[in-house]
DNA sequence: CTAAAATTTAACCATATGGTTAATCTTTTT
DNA sequence: AAAAAGATTAACCATATGGTTAAATTTTAG
């Protein structure tokens, strides 16, 4: 091959298999749906990766990569607290706008058990302390409203990610199953939870 | 049999169903293991449900009677509308305290290819045509700030939800896997989405 | 060019799972 | 009591699925 980048089927494995990993998790996933849509025998999977877990492993990264993006940066940066916190959800629901069945891979992943959801964690040393000091540095300061820094976390993480992780509802009892009037709603969440958020941590 | 309500087998069947695909959904659950839960026979599921499908059919309206509760009683009432919606918060939780795998039952569900809770819900005619109505008259009667309805709607269920169907990654990232904390952390959640929520809606 | 190494494939295997069947036991009806 | 209907079970079946193997083909190294 003369090509530079050689058609490296390691890599058409592992685009094919997030692919389908993503949209049906762990068990709802068929080793010949990946080899298929890779475009490569079933056998040659297990050539490359011995199983179906060591596969799934594999791609497990790149898809924490996806969903636990640097929002550190914009988090520990000098901006005024709730522009920091409009920027974490700008950038976040921009992410699920890339990658809507994102919320719903992890709620499923992380319900299912023997997990290795959290191993990958673990492994990536994400930690929440230094989040919640700077948001209780932020309270001490005044520039936002007192109030339990972990559910102020959640708060913000649920109100981006729900409508992604319930898209089908969304899109079935508010919108009569119009695609493209969900799409416009989901796109309306920057806007909306980042007023709503604000109108609720910002000082009278 | 003398006893007045008959040991039914259906019923303990539809029990143990209710249970086991509450946990683990339509695809992760084996008919063996709910024929077991029941203390049955596998071949008597068969007997009394034809198959999976018409099990897992039989059981939704279970699940959804859970999930879907009269919250149209507190909604038109003629309470102040902040109220209606701290009650709504309350009932909800409430209600998720008691069975917290349903939100991660949904979510799955509704994700899954040919699912059938949409029939479901149209059989229920549930309509939020009603409920917007409702939020937009309180609108134009200043006792909330104006919003888009549905946003507001997502925004209430999403805070109520989320930390349901993520609980594994609540419990761990911000517990360190300590379930006494997490479960007093989502006793918490009644008291801090409600603050959070008035406070986004109320008029300065 | 040739031999070894890497890659790819078709055919096969073991197991799990939803589902069926035919026989057995129990209850109800006559 | 006998017959009919209903409930229950063990054994079995077909299929799907993850995984293996041995042979064939292609690529790389000497």
């Amino acid at each position: 091959m003369n090509s530079i980048k050689k058609d490296n089927t390691e890599d058409k494995i592992l685009d094919a298999a997030t692919e389908v990993f993503l949209e049906k998790g762990m068990e709802g996933s068929r080793m010949q749906e990946i080899a298929d849509s890779a475009g490569i025998n079933k056998a040659l999977l297990h050539y490359y990766f011995r199983n179906k877990e060591k596969l799934f492993d594999a791609i497990l990264s790149n898809i924490m990569n996806i969903a636990f993006p640097q929002i550190g940066k914009v988090l520990f940066s000098d901006l005024p607290f709730t522009q920091k916190v409009e920027n974490v959800i700008d950038i976040y629901i921009q992410l699920l706008l890339k990658h809507p069945q994102l919320p719903s891979f992890l709620i499923k992943e992380m319900n299912r058990n023997g997990s290795l959801l959290f191993q990958f964690i673990e492994k990536q040393q994400f930690k929440i302390a230094p989040i919640i000091d700077a948001i209780e540095a932020a309270m001490d300061r005044g520039e936002i409203i007192k109030m339990p820094a972990k559910h102020l976390i959640v708060n913000v993480i649920g109100l981006c990610v729900f409508p992604f992780a319930a898209r089908p509802m969304v899109k079935n009892v508010a919108y009569n199953g119009d695609d493209k009037l969900l799409q416009e709603f989901l796109k309306e969440r920057k806007k909306e939870v980042k007023a709503f958020v604000i109108r609720a941590i910002q000082p009278q």
